[in-house]
DNA sequence: TATTGTTATACTCTATAACTATA
DNA sequence: TATAGTTATAGAGTATAACAATA
């Protein structure tokens, strides 16, 4: 998730509270109880229906996107699937350690590192991303197609 | 997120694959993918709005419950929330050597440790809470009140 | 100067499995 | 038998900070 170096050692903020704020707060309610929630339930379905290919939600978004453009520099993307740079150092030396990807040099610019697929990660990209659809399906089960398209237009819209 | 650990060690499913299906299948449009995003961006914005508190969203949760329904057992309150017991072994603990959260043995039932707000501790959960609707006001700011209503009753579908 | 990537460091969350204690 | 909790173990993701190499 999230920034959890991020959270500075500084002094609190004053532990003055507006009593009637409280009354209203609902912790189920709020935005972010039910994205982390909805993102654990998500990550459950994944890991069944991907079951087998030892690939994490976050490495499958690599290999997907790597499947998209052919050959790309580790930073872009990581900044396309949203991973920093210091993360996704770890994900592509996971996935090169797994045979998947395939680090190199750009000759164009030598500061660059070049993802490739493998052929075996390309065989798992394209059967995982056959799988993709499931994953979807089953994650958005329980409500309707007009729903399910409605969910999915708003959270791109705090993405 | 996820069961990471969840991944058998199994044998891969064939690599076959329908080339229609991967046509249309975009990425960025995958509920799961849509989920992660809006995840580290609402994490993102509570550890904004949140800072100095140094709590994570997951251990405010808990801080919040705890408010609402008083002394309560760590595995009931891990259920509420969303936490395994295992998980909730570590946050409890923390919480604990924090000072915000204090541990006893329930005297009907010596299996159930409760747990309870310190003084300090529901200072904080009640800071906190009165910054609660800011976390999400942010985290909701692209959209319209109506969109965003709409967004917490469908999101409330898949947890 | 800016960007890319590397590395060291650290912490939270997550989970499985095996175990003890209690009911 | 079932439940609550503990503990060991493991790994992913996340991030900061400092750094080197290149542009």
């Amino acid at each position: 998730m999230s920034a959890t170096k991020a959270r500075a050692k500084r002094q609190s903020p004053p532990l003055t509270v507006d009593p009637a704020a409280l009354k209203t707060y609902v912790l189920e309610d709020q935005i972010g109880f039910l994205i982390r929630r909805a993102h654990q339930r998500a990550s459950s379905i994944f890991d069944q229906v991907m079951d087998g290919f030892e690939v994490t939600p976050v490495q499958y978004s690599v290999l997907a996107k790597l499947h998209d453009l052919g050959p790309t520099s580790q930073n872009l993307l990581g900044r396309l699937v949203g991973i920093d740079p210091a993360t996704m150092f770890g994900v592509a030396g996971r996935l090169t350690k797994r045979g998947l990807v395939s680090p190199s040099v750009d000759p164009t610019d030598a500061r660059l590192v070049l993802l490739s697929l493998t052929d075996e990660g390309r065989g798992v990209a394209e059967a995982m991303k056959s799988r993709g659809s499931e994953v979807t399906a089953r994650t958005l089960e329980p409500m309707t197609a007009e729903e399910a398209r409605t969910l999915v237009a708003l959270l791109a819209k705090i993405t």
